[in-house]
DNA sequence: CGTTGATTGAGTCTCGTTTTCAACGGTGAT
DNA sequence: ATCACCGTTGAAAACGAGACTCAATCAACG
């Protein structure tokens, strides 16, 4: 597997051992579809009899985004997810506030946008985190809609409102 | 003042007291320039005399949000940072890895963007929060670049890299 | 193989945020 | 004004994600 070999390339390019369960919880993240939370991957590792420390997991993960291997996402939830960076172009992602559903998608516009902004305000750009927070399809339907002030105050999952 | 206003009117159409510490963290909030911590405006109420526990702050704070007159932010520090939204159109931040400095800015085309996106995609959208990450004027010039596989991954005040 | 130096993991610690609960205080009615 | 109702307050405790500790373990290289 292509991920692997980059690992094991970064670890020894920086003297690092390749131990037994980095390689596992490296695999985990790299077969694993969707954004996974250090719960997900330890009951993961878990189900395949692995035994993993959840410290090793949190340094595993830390090493995977130094690499450039991984990214680390917060959709709110008060913890952290971390999904794989298969050298993929950056995305961005809508975030369904009622259900949790997220949607990743890719604009160009988002990159020159992106750009102009960065040369413009002199900054060199690394990455961005671009989340849209809103009702999915399913979820439009219901909702109260409490739109600031004077209504109810029912706002769901409350999101980075900001 | 006119957030002031707002303020008291959501409380009264929601048939909640406002009580001294609310007015004092409200009013903290709303004459503060930038993004406040629950700590900055402890320190600033314990300044001015007011007695006001941290509790009562985040209860406030989440009040304030409720009513649509705050915004909660992160910047990967750790903690949460508040600022006041006071009608402001939406703006979206670049923020410095090395100094931790955070401009604002604003797009029109970026309000586009968003609304493509969200039909396209079939959400409706509530909010956004647009980070971009990178390394500012002051601090370009430093900074070992260290990049991805195979670096001394001297990642600095890692952001959410996503 | 043996040595070296980093890793592991169970448990502990940190610290931001939330909850608890008894005392307190707005608020609207009287 | 006064009262009663009900939500608020705040100190302390609880909570939870994540980082740290340190002795035992293990990868890697000669």
């Amino acid at each position: 597997m292509l991920m692997m070999d980059l690992f094991r390339s970064y670890l020894h390019q920086n003297r690092l051992p390749l131990t037994h369960q980095r390689e596992a919880i490296a695999m985990a993240l790299f077969e694993a579809e969707h954004h996974q939370s250090v719960d997900d991957l330890a009951d993961l590792l878990r189900g395949r009899g692995e035994h993993v420390g959840k410290a090793t997991i949190y340094r595993t993960l830390n090493l995977l985004v130094e690499a450039g291997l991984a990214r680390e996402l917060d959709f709110g939830e008060g913890f952290k997810r971390y999904e794989h960076q298969a050298g993929e172009t950056q995305h961005d992602y809508l975030i369904c506030t009622s259900c949790g559903k997220v949607a990743r998608f890719r604009r160009e516009a988002m990159d020159r946008l992106q750009a102009d902004v960065a040369s413009e305000l002199g900054f060199a750009v690394q990455s961005r985190m671009l989340k849209i927070y809103g009702f999915c399809d399913a979820c439009a339907g219901a909702e109260s809609s409490g739109q600031a002030v004077g209504s109810p105050a029912s706002v769901g999952a409350g999101p980075e409102t900001g």
